[in-house]
DNA sequence: ATATAATCCATCTATTTAATAGATTATAAG
DNA sequence: CTTATAATCTATTAAATAGATGGATTATAT
């Protein structure tokens, strides 16, 4: 299941994806319409920013605007910044791959060829569609 | 990702699967041979029986053996018992489902149809490979 | 200079995960 | 009917993770 922190993220990002201008908008306009506890949004956007999704503008007039276009935002992404591997097996992931114990001594694991298969689908999906796709 | 207490339950249904009789096997050859702490183990055992998977004598002779042929164990539903649900959002999940907060008011999610996508493909692999096919 | 708003730092609780220790009960066999 | 065997039950524990908050600090527009 994908953390609170990786649905937070999304209804922020569907939020700011929404705005027809990239005017910055206030974290805590995005806390109360996203629905958000704001304090949690915080480290949310920050690592938003960080992956340069977003930007940010500080004091008056400030706040965080989208920097890439949403429909060049993959679902795909989000997740594995905020909820980790996407793979259900360490031995079959791609962005985070570890060989079981299984797998070290031979041609690995008996789940690895099911786990491989579920994998390639469940990406094929979420990184072909943006957050674009979920305003 | 899949927790270990799932992947034990796995390395010790395909250790089960591939005796070739239906003689009892003990606790601490299962968890010697599949490499499982054996304490842990019991645990899971004990699971695996209470949903009729297993069966267990106690006393000399004793031990847990398969009461269901290992090509109709499904993976699907050793990962729903140790590992929850399959779906990522439970708005979308079968067998755990609650409306999330968007949902509730109005015509589903942003994530719903996407979700839902994912849940489809990945059940679809998991429900029809069983025990046997990881062995 | 001042108000504004993001950023940084620190802490905190609850829950889940993974695991172990020891007592108890059921069974086969002599 | 006693003994050895092996599952079952009860309980506790350490570590990690999730989810969240309070308050001080820094950057910016006016």
């Amino acid at each position: 299941m994908l953390s609170k922190k990786t649905q937070y993220a999304f209804r922020a990002l569907s939020y700011l994806g929404k705005q027809d201008t990239k005017k910055p908008v206030l974290i805590s306009e995005i806390a109360r319409e996203a629905n958000v506890p704001k304090k949690f949004l915080e480290t949310i956007l920050l690592d938003l920013k960080k992956i340069g999704i977003l930007n940010s503008k500080m004091g008056k007039g400030g706040g965080y605007y989208l920097l890439r276009n949403s429909e060049e935002i993959t679902l795909a992404e989000i997740i594995r910044m905020f909820n980790g591997p996407i793979a259900l097996l360490p031995c079959v992931s791609l962005n985070y791959y570890e060989p079981c114990d299984e797998c070290k001594n031979g041609s690995g694991c008996g789940l690895n060829g099911v786990m491989s298969e579920v994998r390639d689908v469940t990406l094929n999906i979420l990184e072909n569609k943006s957050v674009r796709d979920i305003i």
